[in-house]
DNA sequence: CAGTGCATCGAGTTCTAG
DNA sequence: CTAGAACTCGATGCACTG
């Protein structure tokens, strides 16, 4: 949603490469999608002030200052004999990036995973640390307990289960105070089960029943799958029920994080969406499928044999869909919903109810794939319903018809090909290949 | 040593004043 | 329409804790 045209021009300009300008700084290379980060940066490395007079004959300070980094101290004597030896020489495997420490590596597998398992559950946004997370609830959250009272009726919650409204900690100095290290209780509230290779599973208490990806994340704001029961078999049960419109404006400020810096394009978003919502819930057979396959491990990780284009005839609209539906998906965070989808699986583990799904999409998951008919899938046409739309996106490979036809299931649901440790941490699981 | 959280920086996005 | 501020998130470095 765009508050002004030009913002919708700027944003198009700015989300479609092909008529995305680019701006390169031609002093040291880098390139900027947006004329302010240009100018930002010139300013930062380039400008009179960045360039102060290095006594090393570097460029700019900043310049000099990055010809500090992994110097050798200088010689004992000097007053900076006291600094130790660092080096970086721990490297990660999938990029040239070194590290200090060997735990900074495994964090930084999750740039790679693209696994975003921690889920704010006031507005559904994800991240891929729980420390994002919570500076985001610290930054974005910290206010809204006053403006919005605990568990009130009259106060709409994203997460529409009267269990997920009690939850979510409404008080702000709650989540503000306990997201220090003093008590690790909200984090753990949000992503506690991760580390028992759970992630997400039901990170938020209250969202349902561990076995919802649709009820911990999806339902969460969306509406969708709040209506499952997960324990139930029952197959009349997967029919998605119109969303609420007005609990998906919880907070006032809402409007702020429907602007959230995800950059998709908002139409294909749009249609996503709707499609999602006009669709029907998975057979329980195939959400038993994925559960079922999942018992024995397959998790394939992000971009690593996973069949590609799912989600492609998302783009289709659904004549299904109402009015109030419309208003209701495009007043919602697009591209925090889009985070909901578990384009990475976790390892199995026997906690998980939908075959342990995890939130987790590259950073190119909705920009490839917003020509492809539905059809170019077989995905989609053998696997109705919104894990359908799951399919993992194939950043990384090849696709089209040359590409491998995974046309039943998600792969990513029900391969056997990866096996994955349930006891691992989500860290070190997102390494396994 | 691993896990975690905080500080910080870089960059993208949104908003708003002129 | 534009420029800039403000906001937010991704990522890294590092200190703290068990």
């Amino acid at each position: 949603m765009f508050h002004q045209q030009d913002h919708l021009k700027s944003q198009l300009q700015e989300s479609h490469p092909a008529s995305r300008q680019l701006f390169h700084c031609q002093e040291c290379g880098k390139q900027y999608n947006t004329q302010l980060g240009y100018r930002r940066h010139l300013v930062a490395a380039h400008s009179a002030t960045a360039g102060l007079p290095c006594p090393e004959g570097a460029s700019s300070l900043l310049e000099h200052l990055g010809s500090h980094i992994d110097r050798a101290p200088p010689p004992e004597g000097n007053a900076n004999a006291a600094v130790p030896v660092r080096e970086r020489k721990y490297s990660c495997e999938r990029c040239d990036r070194r590290f200090y420490t060997r735990k900074d590596v495994r964090r930084h597998a999750v740039v790679h995973t693209g696994r975003r398992d921690f889920l704010c559950p006031r507005c559904a946004q994800r991240f891929g640390r729980r420390d994002h997370l919570t500076r985001h609830l610290k930054k974005s959250h910290a206010q809204e307990s006053g403006l919005m009272p605990p568990c009130t009726p009259s106060t709409p919650v994203a997460t529409p289960t009267p269990a997920s409204k009690c939850a979510v900690k409404e008080e702000p100095s709650s989540v503000t105070s306990e997201m220090g290290s003093g008590s690790k209780e909200p984090m753990e509230t949000y992503s506690r089960d991760m580390y028992n290779s759970y992630p997400m599973a039901n990170p938020v208490p209250g969202l349902g029943h561990p076995h919802g990806l649709m009820q911990g994340s999806l339902s969460s704001s969306m509406g969708v799958g709040r209506h499952i029961n997960p324990q139930s078999s029952h197959p009349h049960h997967h029919h998605l029920q119109p969303p609420v419109a007005p609990q998906q404006q919880p907070y006032s400020n809402m409007a702020r994080y429907q602007h959230g810096s995800t950059s998709y394009p908002r139409a294909d978003v749009d249609s996503f969406l709707l499609e999602l919502q006009s669709a029907p819930l998975p057979h329980p057979s195939v959400a038993n499928s994925s559960t079922s396959t999942s018992a024995s491990p397959q998790r394939e990780m992000l971009g690593e044999g996973v069949s590609s284009g799912g989600e492609s005839h998302l783009l289709s609209r659904s004549p299904a869909v109402s009015s109030t539906e419309v208003s209701c998906t495009t007043n919602m965070d697009l591209g925090h919903l889009l985070g909901f989808l578990p384009f990475s699986l976790p390892p199995y583990s026997p906690h998980m109810g939908m075959g342990g799904l995890v939130m987790s999409y590259p950073p190119a998951a909705t920009t490839t794939t917003t020509s492809s008919p539905s059809s170019s899938t077989g995905l989609s046409s053998q696997a109705p319903g919104p894990f359908t739309f799951f399919q993992p996106p194939q950043a990384h490979v090849p696709q089209g018809p040359g590409a491998h036809n995974h046309s039943q299931l998600p792969q990513a649901y029900s391969s056997p090909a990866v096996s994955s440790p349930s006891s691992l941490p989500h860290y070190y699981q997102a390494f396994q290949q």
